[in-house]
DNA sequence: TCTTTGTTCCGTAACGATTAGCTAATCGTT
DNA sequence: AACGATTAGCTAATCGTTACGGAACAAAGA
């Protein structure tokens, strides 16, 4: 015979055969229906039985199949959470808040990463819905009216847009102030005497976006500077597309004095561009972004940024979905506006008028 | 009559009834067995049977139900994915490569976090094992003998090490060769003239820590400079340790000449430090790390890194896991090791032997 | 005409847990 | 002692899908 099985079997693999609820009953000498009952709690159980039922289960080694149980009962405990880009750090940080509140609820998470792509972002939301999850939190990457719409067909449970919002879509939704955060330190930069302030914005449509350029067009009127168009770059929200925008901005004849990223991703393009022109910031430039880094102490220039509160994101972004799994469900729309933070370092300095003067 | 029912149905909820296979068979007007044939393929259908029964999922609006395709399969096409820290750039980095292998293949990811903690790793392990994921990738935060002895205990499916190796812990695994990558990084402060080069370790007994001071060592003793215990210091893989352990060394009567931090969040600490004894770099002190950072061409000093190949990590995890789910497992335990880059930057030069002459 | 060989398709028994519905048994109360 | 009320535990149906065994029927060979 050929074929001999060598006995060394090193890798844990899968286990023999499944232990069901059943040997747990049959060892300790009762129904399913009493060991689910001790192990639930759904239905009163003598203290004896429920001892031998727990012995039973630590001998034969049972632990419950969430499978079985979830299709009996009709919900999952799982919650879909759909990213648009799980390598920014803003993502992460809300994601670990996320994670936090969920499994402190009992709830595990389903990854899915859109990669900033509709397509993919749809494909998901079926499997989600295939997969059963109970809820879903959605970073969504698209806009414009339809994409709102074919969302909403494709979505079957409750759900909480997390960071931006999508006109026409009814969903409950968790966001920060991008307006007043940007005001804010666009407003910085006016103070310390800019009067060309350029702004990266992400594409327009998306709120989060539109939000911080509004911020920026209200800084711009209260310090009563001139709105101009041109020092509006759409970056994409994407590093390699800010860093092209910032060039152009720089090589124009009439170069702002401050530049403004309205995302994290968006400030690291816009540094390298400056670092690449060889400017000196803040003696050069002045720079600020939305997001904040945890290396901003950490080298140079120690940047100045609008700070969003990540772990109040994540888990107000639970707490509403968790509300609507409940059969109490509020009857209204939710959107939670949470404020950001402005946190002043190095980056910003008064213009260069030396520079003009020389 | 009290308690109208006000018809503005805004939110989307859970819907009215469930679609099941048994719907779409009436419709079709074929039996259930039939409809499964024609979606999953498992069986041969009639052309004309077929095209019925795609008209009747389509016109009922059915998607199967995974749970219960789940249940009776015995897998549930999902694969846990248990990390130490997500918010760390480098894991963040490895799971985008493992969401799109996985996704390509078809497997969906449950996200777990343990934050660095066992106990919540265990936590997670028995979760995985009963929700049924098919096999697990792991970032394990434990170490000793006990340690391996105990996830062996909970696990109960194939799984795969990703980053760290424990001993005694026989699984799969895929890692960088940190020996190599921190060598050649030492080795290039000792080529500018380093000899008191000091290293920022992570926890003694962490493979993936150990392996990096082996390869400190091995650049020392290549470079014939004497091994001083006192220039290495556990930084635990985190920032304020490293931050506090890189104050004490700068501050000792002889400091270093030269710093290498065994990972990116101790890199942070460890600028943090140096920015504030106000020291310039690499004028004052060259500085060095283990993990490469997408910012580190925007921001000063550039720093020179040892870049991990994240993508192949991912993908190989999967990989490797996906092969022993299959029925034709490989006997033997397999270990890819793949190799780290070093990119050089801005952040190392010759040491200050003008400070010693003043 | 009667097998034989193939094809489709159907009925139905799992998968493993929960729970509605039921049967006894126990306990006070009158 | 009889009665309802309460309780503990059991049986079996159920969740939605897949896969096994066989039925029905057509084509082909004897």
């Amino acid at each position: 015979m050929e074929g001999r099985i060598v006995s060394n079997s090193p890798v844990i693999g899968k286990s023999s055969r499944k232990v069901t609820i059943r040997d747990v009953a049959r060892v300790a000498g009762v129904s399913t229906a009493t060991v689910s009952a001790t192990l639930t709690g759904s239905a009163p159980v003598s203290a004896p039985l429920m001892e031998r039922v727990r012995a039973a289960v630590a001998e034969v080694g049972y632990r419950p199949d969430a499978i079985a149980r979830s299709l009996r009962r009709g919900e999952t405990r799982m919650l879909g959470l759909l990213l648009a880009d799980i390598t920014n750090p803003f993502t992460t940080a809300v994601v670990h808040a996320v994670e936090a509140a969920a499994h402190a609820s009992g709830y595990t998470l389903m990854l899915c990463n859109s990669d900033e792509d509709p397509a993919k972002e749809r494909t998901y939301l079926d499997l989600l819905r295939t997969h059963r999850a109970d809820g879903v939190m959605l970073m969504p990457v698209g806009f414009g009216r339809d994409y709102g719409q074919q969302i909403r067909r494709t979505l079957d449970v409750p759900a909480v847009l997390v960071d931006r919002t999508i006109p026409g879509l009814p969903l409950d939704a968790v966001t920060v102030d991008g307006r007043t955060g940007t005001r804010e330190a666009v407003g910085h930069l006016a103070t310390l005497g800019h009067r060309r302030i350029a702004i990266l914005s992400g594409p327009a449509g998306v709120s989060a976006s539109d939000e911080r350029v509004t911020g920026y067009r209200a800084a711009l009127d209260e310090a009563g500077i001139a709105f101009d168009p041109s020092l509006v770059r759409d970056g994409a929200f994407r590093q390699d597309p800010a860093r092209a925008a910032t060039l152009e901005l720089l090589r124009a004849a009439e170069p702002p004095t401050a530049l403004f990223a309205c995302n994290n991703l968006m400030a690291i393009g816009m540094m390298r561009a400056v670092a690449e022109m060889g400017l000196d910031c803040p003696r050069d430039l002045s720079v600020a972004c939305f997001d904040d880094f945890d290396w901003a102490e950490a080298f140079q220039p120690r940047l100045t940024t609008v700070a969003q509160p990540t772990d109040a994101i994540g888990g107000q972004a639970v707490a509403l979905l968790l509300g609507r799994l409940g059969e109490a469900a509020a009857p209204g729309l939710r959107h939670i506006v949470l404020p950001p933070r402005l946190i002043v370092r190095d980056s910003c300095a008064p213009p260069p008028r030396a520079r003009r003067c020389a």
